[in-house]
DNA sequence: CGACTTTATGACTACATAGGCATATCGGCT
DNA sequence: AGCCGATATGCCTATGTAGTCATAAAGTCG
């Protein structure tokens, strides 16, 4: 336990927006989505994302260097997996913020649903 | 439900890393944490985060456009909230996170408990 | 040892945005 | 109205960083 609740020092409060801002990155989120379900080379990583094999190198030693993912060599391909599952309660939690945003407006402005 | 667990629209990736790239700025983390226990106004935020007027009033200007705080105006001063309980849970999170990954990295170095 | 594949890295450019400053706006008071 | 305190906004600069390209490094196979 630190203090109450939420009192975080300088370094801290830094330690989590720097955390925030690994994951502000809408490239990131979606490689973490193609991690979900195990691990993935990097190869796979870019066909899935679209985007060109050195910019998504470039993401994942930065999402590593946080220690959200992990690096695994086999032979001459690396594969990358999630490391710290936490990150995903994080997306579920902003997605259903989200959600619940979204349909306030939608009731907000009498939009039917579907 | 959208799809499976966590598959998104491009749409609603942005719209995941967007809400992440809000929370990456230390300041608005300091100002959630002000904002914690209660309504504030400006001029106590001010002097709670140690930043300038026209600077705080910016960040809760953004953090108020993204649906997370609310803003209340009464007489001279407007107090700002929190309106979207779930950033606290996801600065939990985070928190716990950085504290297991804080706590393994001196594991691994041998520090000792003081 | 080449030739090839996979991944990483360095230099560069472009863009987003945080912070500072000056000033505008708004509410309350006399 | 005029003044003052509180908050917002516009302009500017500086900095961080994502993306691109070319190329390096490492691994595999002939």
């Amino acid at each position: 336990m630190t203090r109450k609740g939420l009192m975080l020092g300088p370094e801290a409060v830094e330690m989590v927006a720097a955390r925030f801002r690994i994951l502000g990155e809408p490239i990131r989120i979606r490689l973490l989505q193609e991690m979900h379900d195990g691990e993935r080379n990097v190869t796979e990583l870019v066909n899935a994302v679209g985007s060109t094999q050195p910019n998504v190198s470039k993401h994942l030693r930065i999402l590593q260097e946080s220690g959200i993912i992990g690096r695994r060599q086999s032979g001459n391909s690396v594969y990358y997996f999630i490391a710290d599952e936490s990150v995903l309660d994080l997306c579920d939690t902003v997605c259903g913020a989200i959600r619940e945003q979204v349909a306030a407006t939608a009731k907000a402005l009498g939009v039917r649903r579907r």
